[in-house]
DNA sequence: AGCACGCCGACT
DNA sequence: GTCGGCGTGCTC
């Protein structure tokens, strides 16, 4: 450290030199920031770790800033400013998840800030409070209102206050804002940013017996003694059959839950107290882990004939291969395969991640891990408290979780010595993020991963992603096939029902064929449970008047309501805006105002009339809004006698029911008829994803009903013989001839404005520049999105396809950027904003 | 992003 | 005459 003697005979050593910190700071700014690191503070700082720094003109900001570089070369345009503390003394962000931030801000197209603000939880960026304190230097009491007098004492008594708090001394309805203005101009009170940890460890009050009477004689006698006083002895007693510590004295240095002790009532508790007073009990505080250690049993799981060699392949391919495609159909048990796996790369002492789609995530399959890993596991959830995300994070870091369950964003985690990254339902679309920026793909980015790592990749799906059979096929990445179904379950017999024909014969009922009734009716009888998709929620996607055609419409986009019958109003469902229903045509007066479409809420209505004394849940948006709704829905109808789940897209994802023996379908021409050149894919995915959802138990066939107006098509006959190979084939090829992916590289933007001709001047310009540099086979648009105005804003869109291997595509996103950035700069075409989505679905 | 600075309408 | 609306520009 600062030596005087070495001083002495330095001319100039490192401890001389100024150090400036290149920081990431979370702004969407596309640089790094320049700071000076305090002398005393150089010895501290480490790549990786956390700082805190003022930011802003007049310093109006505190943020948390990543180090991303040590360095001696002081800035030449600016006067670099202080970092004003250090957070962590060890890397709380690994030099693989450095890299991996500037790999995403460049691949996606983002600035490094966005990167860093969506990976860390918001638990670790820390909160500037602005806090107001008494001035003990204050003397001008006279300026004061009598109102601010009589504060003033009140506050004067008080430790710093947030405004918050001040708000709540000063009383209902007051101004905080002005009044502490008013203060401050007085130079009665003091502001200043208070800089805090926002993740609050979990403590838990626990308690535990003397030292001295953990010896059994001693013990014996002091329940000896505690004879005539029998609250005590029982409390004692109490403790003792929680904490067997006659067998294991050891156990009473870990104590027992303070609640667990006193639950009931309260005598219990005074006589505990009176217990910890007398110092036969003593309590202590520990940090409780935000994930309770049930001490699971690790089960012993056997792998069937067909998993053991699909495991064994799988090992064989990563020989050669960094990625294994698993393809196995719906119930081949391929979770068994992956937990064999995991066990494999555990024991050879490197981390595993296991990645799992949003919804899928909440539900059997982390009970059936949790069963197998118990707490050994982590499990990282956007469901979940920040706090509990920091507390996988820091337990990343501290390696007590070397396995990690999680969603998207679970890619972010610090690990350094990933060995195996599982990506389960591999074609999910909602691995790919959407809305701000980075707009990741989360598998892609887990190959990216476990590629610096040296980690393998195995992703898993009944349903491939073409891209990636593709790859697979081109034997870039390694496949293995599982075509049985767990425990010799058959597939579902998968049926199309004609309803154009029944319509004709008139033996619709409303939206139900008179074979899915029958169906239904024979399934209930059995005491089997059914399921109904239909992937569009609420009641009614239109409400239109039979008299001149108006239809209801949103203000602020260009679609049209959705009726809610439950809460008996009109809703928007991409800005959430609610109207109330019309009683008479606002156009025409007319009362013949009807609801077109069927959605969720309507199927339940129906069924309910059709079969009233049978027990009807919905699974949708709007029935899982609630914390833990959706968990409840799925035991409810595991346990609770329900005949039908009616639901969206949300019911076709990793549920895994016992009973169920029906499926039934609605609308599957609406999803294959999609105007997108992946309808044909996503249609056969999602439907076979829900079909999968009948006769999973061995013994017995499901049923699948698929009501569709046009039987022939060639994509319901793929997936009634569930031939994914031939859809893939037919599918590849129509890629190929209009040069969609995988045989090139997409990349979306979208230009928005208030202003119609504003935002169509910006996208035609866009469009013109970047033909120009690119050829106009390479740029289509701008063309008006299927919805051409959400919130107000009119959208254009122009996609720009880049073939595989034949473009620099490094070098046409940072043309395309500098493009961007010339329109955004543009007088004429002030606060357009323009955002770029890489590798959009 | 968020915050300050700066230039035009309804109010003590 | 001021408070405050939100357009514009910058952040080490």
């Amino acid at each position: 450290m600062e030596n005087a003697d070495l001083s002495l005979f330095s001319t100039l050593d490192t401890d001389e030199v100024t150090v400036f910190a290149d920081l990431i700071l979370p702004i969407p700014v596309p640089r790094l920031f320049t700071y000076r690191v305090p002398r005393g503070m150089t010895d501290l700082l480490r790549i990786g770790a956390r700082v805190i720094v003022p930011f802003g003109k007049k310093n109006s900001r505190v943020l948390t800033a990543i180090v991303a570089k040590l360095h001696n070369s002081p800035p030449t345009a600016y006067q670099a400013r202080y970092i004003s503390e250090v957070l962590d003394e060890y890397p709380l962000v690994t030099g693989y998840q450095l890299e991996l931030f500037r790999w995403m801000a460049e691949y996606y197209m983002c600035t490094i800030g966005e990167v860093m603000n969506i990976a860390l939880p918001s638990g670790l960026k820390i909160s500037s409070q602005s806090k107001v304190q008494y001035n003990p230097d204050f003397d001008y009491p006279e300026l004061l209102t009598e109102f601010e007098a009589v504060l003033l004492v009140e506050l004067k008594k008080q430790p710093a206050l947030s405004y918050d708090e001040l708000g709540r001394l000063a009383g209902e309805g007051t101004n905080v804002p002005a009044l502490i203005k008013s203060l401050v101009g007085k130079q009665a009170v003091i502001v200043f940013e208070e800089v805090k940890e926002k993740y609050i460890p979990k403590m838990v009050r626990k308690i535990r017996l003397h030292r001295n009477y953990e010896e059994r004689e001693q013990l014996l006698v002091l329940l000896q003694r505690l004879e005539k006083l029998p609250k005590q002895q029982e409390v004692v007693m109490r403790y003792l059959s929680h904490v067997p510590m006659q067998r294991n004295p050891e156990l009473n240095q870990k104590g027992l839950d303070k609640t667990i002790l006193n639950q009931d009532d309260e005598l219990s508790q005074s006589s505990l107290a009176t217990l910890v007073k007398n110092q036969v009990f003593e309590t202590f505080e520990v940090i409780q882990p935000r994930f309770a250690d049930d001490h699971a049993p690790q089960v012993e799981i056997r792998l069937t004939e067909h998993q053991q060699r699909a495991s064994d392949s799988i090992m064989a391919q990563f020989e050669s291969q960094n990625v294994v495609l698993l393809h196995g159909i719906t119930g081949s048990g391929k979770t068994e395969v992956y937990i064999n796996l995991i066990q494999q790369a555990l024991a050879g002492g490197s981390q595993v991640l296991y990645l799992l789609p949003e919804i899928a995530l909440t539900t059997q399959i982390v009970v059936r891990l949790q069963r197998v890993f118990g707490d050994k596991m982590g499990i990282y959830h956007s469901k979940f408290s920040d706090n509990e995300r920091v507390e996988v994070w820091k337990g990343v870091v501290s390696g007590r979780y070397q396995f990690v369950v999680g969603v998207r964003s679970s890619v972010f985690l610090p690990f350094d010595n990933l060995g195996l990254v599982i990506v389960d339902e591999e074609h999910e679309t909602s691995y790919k993020q959407h809305d701000p920026a980075p707009r990741y793909h989360a598998r892609d980015v887990a190959i990216m991963l476990a590629h610096w790592q040296q980690a393998k990749v195995l992703l898993g799906s009944a349903t491939p992603a073409l891209e990636t059979y593709y790859q697979a096929k081109q034997g870039r990445y390694g496949l293995v096939e599982l075509f049985n179904r767990f425990g010799n379950a058959t597939l579902p017999d998968i049926r199309l029902v004609d309803t154009k024909r029944e319509k004709q014969q008139k033996s619709m009922k409303q939206e139900f064929s008179s074979v899915l009734l029958e169906s239904l009716g024979a399934n209930m009888d059995r005491r089997e449970q059914s399921i109904l998709f239909q992937n569009r929620r609420g009641y009614s996607p239109y409400m239109q008047c039979e008299d001149c055609d108006w239809t209801a419409e949103c203000d602020n986009c260009a679609v049209s309501l959705t009726y809610h019958q439950r809460d008996a109003e009109l809703r928007c469902h991409y800005c959430g805006h609610k109207e109330q229903v019309p009683r008479t045509c606002p156009a025409c007066g007319s009362t013949k105002v009807k609801t077109i479409g069927f959605g969720t809420e309507k199927l339940e209505d129906q069924l309910q009339i059709f079969f009233p004394d049978s027990k009807i849940l919905r699974m949708d948006l709007d029935t899982t809004r609630a914390k833990n709704a959706y968990q409840q829905i799925i035991q409810e109808f595991e346990t609770g006698g329900i005949d039908i789940l009616v639901g969206t897209q949300m019911i076709t994802k990793g549920l895994d029911f016992d009973n169920v023996s029906l499926v039934g379908i609605f609308d599957a021409d609406r999803l294959i008829r999609f105007p997108d050149f992946r309808a044909t894919e996503r249609s056969f995915q999602m439907l076979t994803q829900v079909s999968g959802r009948a006769g999973r138990r061995a013994g017995r066939q499901g049923t699948v009903l698929i009501q569709t107006a046009n039987p022939q098509q060639s994509i319901l006959q793929k997936i009634i013989q569930n031939d994914y190979i031939g859809l893939y084939e037919e599918e590849i090829q129509e890629r190929q001839n209009f040069n969609y992916p995988p045989f090139c590289r997409l990349i979306k933007l979208t230009i928005r404005h208030t202003d119609k001709r504003i935002s169509q001047q910006a996208a035609d310009r866009l469009a013109a520049e970047l033909t120009d540099a690119l050829g106009s086979s390479r740029v289509l648009g701008p063309e008006e999105p299927l919805i051409e105005r959400i919130r107000n804003q009119f959208l254009f869109d122009i996609l720009i396809k880049l073939e595989r291997d034949k473009v620099n595509v490094k070098a046409v996103k940072a043309y395309i950027q500098d493009r961007i950035n010339d329109i955004l700069t543009d007088k004429g075409l002030r606060q357009v904003s323009i955002v770029a989505d890489v590798d959009c679905l």
